[in-house]
DNA sequence: CTGAAAGCGCTAACAA
DNA sequence: TTGTTAGCGCTTTCAG
């Protein structure tokens, strides 16, 4: 029919024809069949999003970003949740190329040390297909296109501020050293311990297995405990996340532990609450919708970037790492009010 | 060809046969196209969810509820936030047509006076299309299965709660009452105080425009301020969201109102940060997570019920209303320990 | 500018 | 048990 002429391209068909078409459609409520356009063109208009974790505000931040950037120019988003497992991952991007999306953007779980989905992502770069990494950059793969944020800066700053505070044991409850961004954390922490001569204490470094947000609470609260009990306890404590915070934070509570007198402390991710604990908590904001724009933007380039001569045209690989700030709050700093810490 | 019985029903193909083609399928990275097998069957497993805003904890909890139990049943979801704009919700669910989802879940936005999107649910309950509202029940529809919350009956426990404690004068920090659940709250808090034989003082109940979280914690805040500089200012306040108590909490603070000695409060909804808050806050919870369930079992009833003579069955409609809990900690009483208030 | 024909990848129905 | 045919609703190509 000429019907799906005037549909999609209206000005190739006569005024009145496409009047009457139009008002057809309006009378019998047609709506177009996505399946039918997408096998036919082999492209659905549908960007895929895996996260690890959908009930963590930093994924819900990052992809609400996205989706800014995304759907404003047109797509529509398949969003799924890992929940850091890679089997999981890996049946959800089958999936989502079963949908035929026409790009992905994937922020890889912890999970599966097989290396399944890693070598499923190199595969579909190697086929062409649009993707963007947000976050973490697994070890294994090489070649793709990213956006991520420096956690060894922010790490870095915040040990810094701590030991400019004074504090010469800093506890580090780090998250998964599993992942590229935990491990940075660690990094960003060691590297304020030596830029100031200090020696580091292995025992006041504690890693967790996962991400998943109620083993970081229960690690972040244990933890603590354990750090309390110990002879030579630290004076600060640095959380890699804010799950982690939360858990610290209740066993200082518990144990009456005076913040930020008998205890400084300094998380990883600003939220909304942050500001009403007492004391407020000082924080390394991280800018997580900006990743998600960016992530978006970087993906929408290589969607627009038609491939015209028929396959697909080999893309440069871009990076973009974004800068995490810190926050001063009462927390770590006796008296201080609250001011951020300018970027060096 | 053969190939499409053997992945789909393995068990009436030949042994070898079907070995032979699942070997070439793995060597050939053979993967069925979803477009092609939705035109065809007209089935998608895939469910749209629309929820209001996803930046809220609220919705994600319910969207993890529904989803636990739709991909456990081997459909995909379609996850949609309209951002409480009537307009957005109602090219979400066109969209998802579109894309012939099996069912759909939705919780109404608030906007829309037009009514667009009212008489678009009728629309589809009357094309037999699978549908469930979740949490807010507009006026203008009838005859749709839902699952929501007692709203009514949580601010009632609430303001008893708080009349228990010798309050008199309540501060209710409404969100917005044009949505059903908005005015319940306010119909809970003034059964409360009717029950009690008190006067109700407009002067003490505060509305919003709208739900969303920006303008709830702005609303939440400047209200409190307001209800400070009263002459009679209330002993108590109940924030009817989070976003609400956030605000209020802020302004408690910068007042340095001393909670709960000169000013109690209660909220709706439990979230990980609440018990860190000094004193921790009582609220009451929200079956969230429960409510998806049973959103999702509800549409999986119907969507299983295949419409083998052809065309959709006549459908029962259903209506599930869940109990929230008050949870009583030191935010709204003075030396008291958390405890929960059983049901009546 | 509009119509006709073919085919995207799949499955339902029927035939072998 | 397997192969064949047709057609889901759309767009593309080629004729009119």
């Amino acid at each position: 029919m000429t019907v799906s002429r005037a549909l999609n391209r209206p000005e190739i068909v006569a005024d009145d024809t496409r009047h009457k078409i139009l008002e057809v459609c309006e009378r019998l409520n047609y709506r177009p069949n996505a399946n039918a356009r997408s096998l036919r063109t082999n492209t659905s208009h549908q960007v895929g999003v895996i996260i690890p974790d959908w009930r963590n505000a930093f994924w819900i931040d990052v992809v609400s970003g996205i989706e800014a950037v995304l759907t404003g120019a047109g797509f529509q988003l398949l969003i799924a949740n890992s929940n850091e497992q890679g089997r999981r991952e890996d049946l959800q991007i089958e999936a989502m190329l079963s949908q035929s999306v026409d790009g992905l953007l994937i922020a890889p779980s912890d999970g599966a040390p097989s290396g399944d989905s890693l070598s499923r992502i190199d595969e579909l770069l190697a086929a062409g297909m649009p993707l963007v990494i947000i976050d973490r950059l697994p070890a294994g793969i090489a070649n793709v296109s990213c956006v991520t944020i420096d956690n060894e800066s922010g790490a870095y700053k915040a040990t810094r501020h701590l030991l400019d505070g004074g504090h010469r044991r800093i506890g580090l409850l780090a998250g998964n050293i599993n992942l590229d961004t935990g491990q940075q954390r660690v990094d960003g922490y060691l590297r304020g311990l030596k830029e100031r001569g200090l020696a580091v204490d292995e025992q006041l470094i504690r890693t967790a297995e996962t991400n998943a947000a109620l083993v970081g609470r229960e690690v972040g609260y244990s933890s603590t405990l354990e750090f309390l009990d110990m002879d030579n306890a630290p004076t600060a404590l640095l959380c890699t996340s804010n799950t982690i915070a939360i858990g610290a934070i209740a066993a200082l509570q518990e144990r009456r532990v005076q913040i930020p007198e008998e205890m400084a402390i300094v998380s990883f991710g600003d939220m909304e609450w942050t500001t009403l604990l007492s004391p407020p908590l000082t924080v390394i904001t991280q800018p997580t919708i900006e990743m998600g724009r960016q992530a978006g933007l970087m993906l929408l380039e290589y969607l627009e970037d038609v491939p015209e001569d028929g396959h697909k045209r080999h893309r440069k690989q871009r990076r973009i790492v974004l800068e995490p700030q810190l926050i001063v709050r009462a927390s770590s700093v006796r008296g201080a009010a609250a001011k951020t810490i300018p970027d060096d």
